[in-house]
DNA sequence: AAAAAAT
């Protein structure tokens, strides 16, 4: 039986979501904008309803998951970690954050729960849950799902629930010995279900700790553009056009490295075939021998290079080599002075959206924007490589809003129309990130946005496809989830983007994006975009791309960035007291660990050591994520722990540090993970720890991505690591 | 190993 309800409660909970950010915030802008009947019609009921959880948000949910996912951690018993939690004083402490002081209280739900076996009765008034199934229902008919809120008079009841339980506190001494233990596993999968209760009965208190947030109260739009500053403070990243500016220099150094040519990527592999040699065990390289015997050929034809590839100094060029693909690549690099003197405007956007972007802090097009735009707005296929920060998203962003735009005037409101736009991302916080970014643009011609992504209820992202979207952004899982339950149809998407591309073809990523970009209108234009763009994207490119245009900056290399590299050679047994003496530090810290499970031991081991420090990593739910990232990026916590899902593309400012408490497995790691500091054209610093039999690796490693760094031999208290944290 | 759906 329990188990049964379980989906339903499940179910349920998702389905009355309070946690939209965005939805709230667009039914609003909506509502002003235009289609009152679309507004009218559901908005009505959901707005006020939205307004109010609103606020609670993703955050409310955030703690209420939290606990529930919990015992969904009971999977994971391989982190010993989490069960340490508990024990983790630290985390006691973090009640500090909200989000844990509700969980203390959870642990009293538990309690309560088994008392709640003798409620049980009472959750006849579970009746409700019965109810919930039909919400499920409902949902599919959304309509009908807000009629589930009617419920939500039930959850007035709860309340009187909630009274109720205190008495039965008392009773569950008695209810405690009883089976309801033995039950409480059924209860457990009811959970869920309380989970929501729970939360909902936290909620208020939730809530009560929000207007604490001041964050929160910001994020549901705000949040984003509290971070939008944060993009803003990427384009000061346009500051890197200083360093572009630089770059043109640099470009005059390129010419000394012969290596470069290979780019990012590629110059190295020239070098590669020696690193080849060595590195047998990289499955990836025997394509790149095939490419380079690709290259080869091509080169033979015809002199053939696209800058895609090795050669940076080849201009456009068609290949009439082995691979395909290539053949067709366009190759141009673009440096800063080209672009100088150039508008948005000159670019072919149009007036609103140049004005949103200069409102967003982007007054003048970076290299990478200059060179993309026109491409794109031509309706052509596009490969961009810019370095982090250096503007990508606004390089497809703005020309994709413009076509959409153009061709469909901004005439078309209809309920329901079908999504015209998709932009992909590796991880939920990369397409949040990027929505603060695209949004705005969007609104500014009439365009609609929404992000479609796993950890949060799909409650609200299926209500706004039925009210009408224009973009979507979001990741590969829930996307085909939606699309599996028939509430999203990809049919009419005419131009689709794969941000961080190279990563998205990887082991893993591939398949899911592959079926995806099949969904998506055949022969539509497709921009791929990414830092480290390399031949990984050849199977994409094959497949979905024609005659793709392939733009990349010139002196967009290490040699000219403002990155400080630093590796101290250690003993195993000393990470933990280094690391620790590296944090002890003003500035922003990112650690970055191999593992979710050392992710979450580093972040409690220096909370107890008295670091404000917190983590980010999968196996955390969405809303602490999401509000972890947000405690480095207010400010509330100087040290952020984690995992390779905060490698790529997610920008907080003023990261002074990076710290690698574990190497990366490959030089593209490397450099997303560095790339989280040292932008904006400020210094930064990167200190990787390695033992010292991984010397050798590590500097092969760093040979592939150019980069140039110390090693130093240290232990605990060395002057070299007190320097480091006096930075 | 991690990420990406949910349970």
């Amino acid at each position: 039986m329990p188990t049964s309800k379980k989906p339903a409660v499940g179910r349920a909970a998702k389905n009355y979501d309070p946690s939209y950010s965005k939805g709230g915030p667009k039914g609003a802008p909506k509502g002003g904008s235009k289609s009152p009947g679309h507004r009218g019609y559901r908005a009505d009921e959901g707005a006020p309803k939205k307004q109010r959880w609103n606020a609670d948000e993703r955050a409310a949910r955030s703690g209420e998951r939290s606990s529930s996912d919990r015992p969904a951690y009971g999977d994971r018993p391989a982190y010993g970690n989490r069960t340490e939690r508990p024990a983790t004083g630290g985390r006691t402490e973090r009640p500090a954050y909200n989000d844990r002081a509700p969980r203390n209280d959870r642990p009293a739900y538990n309690n309560d729960r088994p008392a709640r076996g003798g409620d049980r009765p009472s959750y006849g008034d579970r009746a409700p849950r019965t109810d919930r199934p039909a919400y499920n229902n409902d949902r599919n008919d959304r309509g009908g799902d807000r009629p589930s809120y009617g419920d939500r008079a039930q959850r007035s009841e709860r309340p009187s629930y909630n009274n109720d339980r205190p008495a039965r506190g008392g009773d569950r001494p008695s209810y405690g010995d009883r089976a309801p233990r033995t039950d409480r596993s059924a209860y457990n999968n009811d959970r869920p279900s309380y989970g929501d209760r729970a939360p909902r009965t936290d909620r208020p208190a939730y809530n009560n700790d929000r207007p604490a947030r001041t964050e929160r109260p910001s994020y549901g739009d705000r949040a984003p553009r509290t971070d939008r500053p944060a993009y803003n403070n990427d384009r000061p990243s346009y500051g890197d056009r200083a360093p572009r500016t630089d770059r043109p220099a640099y470009n005059n150094d390129r010419p000394a490295r012969t290596e470069r040519p290979s780019y990012g990527d590629r110059a190295p592999r020239t070098d590669r075939p020696a690193y080849n040699n060595d590195r047998p065990a990289r499955g990836e390289r025997p394509a790149y021998n095939n490419d380079r015997a690709a290259r080869n050929d091509r080169s033979n034809d015809g002199g053939h290079s696209s800058n895609f590839y090795p050669d940076r100094d080849s201009k456009p060029k068609f290949a009439g080599g082995d691979d395909v693909v290539l053949e067709r690549l366009e190759a141009i690099a673009t440096t800063a002075a080209d672009v100088v003197g150039v508008t948005f405007g000159d670019l072919g956007l149009g007036g609103n959206i140049v004005r949103e972007l200069a409102l967003l802090g982007a007054p003048s097009p970076f290299p990478i924007q200059a060179a993309t735009i026109p491409d794109v707005l031509a309706g052509r296929d596009v490969l961009g490589r810019g370095k982090t920060g250096s503007g990508k998203t606004i390089a497809f962003a703005a020309p994709m809003i413009e076509k959409l735009m153009e061709n469909n005037g901004a005439k078309d409101r209809k309920m329901a129309r079908k999504p015209r736009a998709l932009i992909l991302a590796p991880t939920r916080e990369l397409a949040l990130q990027i929505d603060r970014t695209v949004q705005p643009i969007a609104r500014s011609v009439g365009l609609f946005t929404t992000q479609i992504y796993g950890g949060v209820p799909q409650y609200r992202q299926v209500s706004a496809l039925q009210r009408g979207v224009d973009i979507i952004i979001g990741t590969a899982g829930r996307i085909e989830d939606l699309v599996e339950q028939g509430r999203l149809d990809l049919s009419e998407v005419v131009i689709t983007v794969l941000d961080e591309a190279d990563y998205m073809c990887d082991l893993g990523f591939l398949e899911p994006v592959q079926r995806i970009l099949r969904l998506t209108k055949k022969n539509s234009q497709r921009l791929l975009f990414s830092a480290t763009l390399d031949k990984g994207v050849a199977s994409l490119v094959k497949e979905f791309l024609t005659n793709p245009a392939v733009h990349e900056v010139a002196g967009e290399d290490q040699a000219s960035s403002t990155i400080d590299h630093k590796v101290l050679l250690i003993e195993h047994r000393d990470k933990a007291s280094i690391i620790g003496q590296l944090v002890d530090r003003q500035g922003k810290t990112l650690i970055f660990s191999r593992t979710r499970a050392y992710a979450e031991q580093l972040a409690d081991q220096l909370e107890d050591a008295g670091v404000k420090a917190t983590s980010l990593h999968g196996d955390l739910n969405q809303a602490r994520r999401t509000r972890n990232l947000q405690m480095l990026t207010s400010g509330r916590v100087n040290v952020l722990v984690a995992t390779d899902v905060a490698a790529r593309g997610i920008h907080v400012d003023d990261i002074d540090l990076v710290i690698q408490a574990d190497m990366p497995d490959e030089y593209k790691t490397y450099l997303h993970r560095a790339g989280r500091t040292g932008r904006a054209g400020k210094s930064g610093t990167v200190v990787t720890l390695i033992p010292k039999q991984r010397r050798r690796r590590m500097e092969d490693l760093l040979d592939r991505a150019e980069i140039e760094s110390s090693f130093t031999t240290a232990t605990p208290g060395d002057a070299s690591i007190t320097a480091l944290a006096n930075l």
